[in-house]
DNA sequence: TGTACATCAGTGAACGCGCGTTCACTGATGTAC
DNA sequence: TGTACATCAGTGAACGCGCGTTCACTGATGTAC
């Protein structure tokens, strides 16, 4: 039967390389993109439930250490029925990474529409970016293995991308949200600028996650007198 | 001579835990240090090649994908003559990683020892700290798989507090440096500011060295200037 | 409203591969007298 | 200065484990008439 198996197996071995799902594929040809989206209320449940497990247990443990017979096991389910949705584990963690950085960009894009930016004086600009920092920093931490999975985004060089995409497309909403109020800064400088504040501010915050009994406050509070000055340096 | 091998290994399992090896194992009992200091050249050069083929390869993936037979056979070696050194491939990691801070680390201190951070004027301290920003980029991507070793850095848990201890280390000099400069300054607060300058600042290293054909010079440009203009908070 | 059929979802069991690791051994280097 | 011995260094070959993955199958849900 094992040699039955094999030779069965045989044209199979490499599915996806070359095929439709290609397109989805990572740098180094994995793919990435769930594999089936779950129609029915039952399998929608089983995807979250990867989801929900996986992310409860990078709380405990570093992204290399999680398998995908590891998270089976936990959630209650056999492995095909997570490779039914997910190709591999960094299926799973692309998805994660996305409901982290999505849940993050939505609070701080909110906050840019209600004018989070556009604070008059000093003071005003202080207060308002030390409340966007404690709102980010909540949600992830709110945010099951949220420290974890940010750290994925930075280490896993397939996941990084997405990061860069994020972050640029938020820096992007700040240029604009800006533009109009230094009308004398070049537009390089200041979309390069942007770039910098939300990568830093980004920085930033998993400083304060990764070390969250460690002076949270003072930090935040430094961080954002930082780039309040910073912030006068336009024109 | 399979059953009598694992009969004879039976007292070696977990050879480590609770022995002398124990305190400097890593967070989950995995030990970090090496087991055995080359005496002879011949080990030394052993001992350096693997960590040459690990940075090398380092550069071309992830350090999940790493793998210590992967490293044996693109060095030459054979696995045991690795495993007289490293007892895995965190002890690699943490030996490159040590590796890299130093090297960070030390003309950072230099360039703090030679006067960095007592510019008088705001455009002599700006140029002072483009030229360390320029001098620690290019240490980073002299180092062969520099970049690589920074995300693993902040990646592994078990490395991250080594990350930790380097930059709290500089931040220490830092507020040394600047102590007397600022003496209105609370202590408590310039160390903090000290701590994320230090951090953020090697974020702003790493979005360069991570995207490196990416404006790296205007980047560098403005994250100079913000600090600058932050240094001007302290009194 | 009930039956027949198609599709979706998940199981039990196993597979192959390669990773980390170790064994008994040979060869190279250093040292005591 | 040469020999004997101890220690250091590295080899060839293999092991067990567990990870990712797949198979043929059963059971659950939805739908057409």
């Amino acid at each position: 039967m094992g040699e039955a198996n094999a030779t069965r197996r045989g044209p199979r071995a490499g599915a996806g390389r070359g095929s439709a799902r290609a397109a989805a594929a990572g740098p180094r040809g994995i793919p990435l993109s769930a594999k089936l989206q779950p129609t029915q209320a039952r399998g929608q449940d089983t995807f979250e439930m990867v989801l929900a497990t996986a992310g409860e247990m990078l709380g405990h443990m570093g992204f290399e250490q999680l398998t995908t017979n590891a998270i089976c096991e936990r959630a209650g389910l056999t492995p095909p029925a997570l490779y039914r949705y997910f190709p591999n584990k960094y299926a799973i963690l692309k998805e994660l990474g996305d409901r982290l950085m999505a849940a993050q960009d939505q609070v701080v894009l909110d906050w840019v529409d209600q004018g989070g930016l556009a604070g008059q004086t000093f003071e005003e600009r202080l207060a308002s970016s030390l409340a966007i920092h404690e709102k980010v920093i909540a949600v992830t931490l709110a945010f099951p293995g949220g420290s974890a999975i940010g750290r994925a985004l930075r280490a896993v060089p397939m996941l990084q991308r997405l990061r860069f995409e994020s972050r640029d497309m938020v820096a992007d909403r700040f240029y604009e949200a800006l533009r109009a109020r230094y009308p004398n800064s070049s537009e390089e400088r200041l979309r390069v600028a942007m770039r910098v504040t939300v990568e830093l501010t980004y920085a930033a915050i998993e400083m304060v996650v990764e070390e969250p009994d460690r002076d949270a406050d003072l930090v935040n509070h430094e961080v954002c007198l930082l780039f309040a000055k910073y912030f006068e340096t336009f024109d």
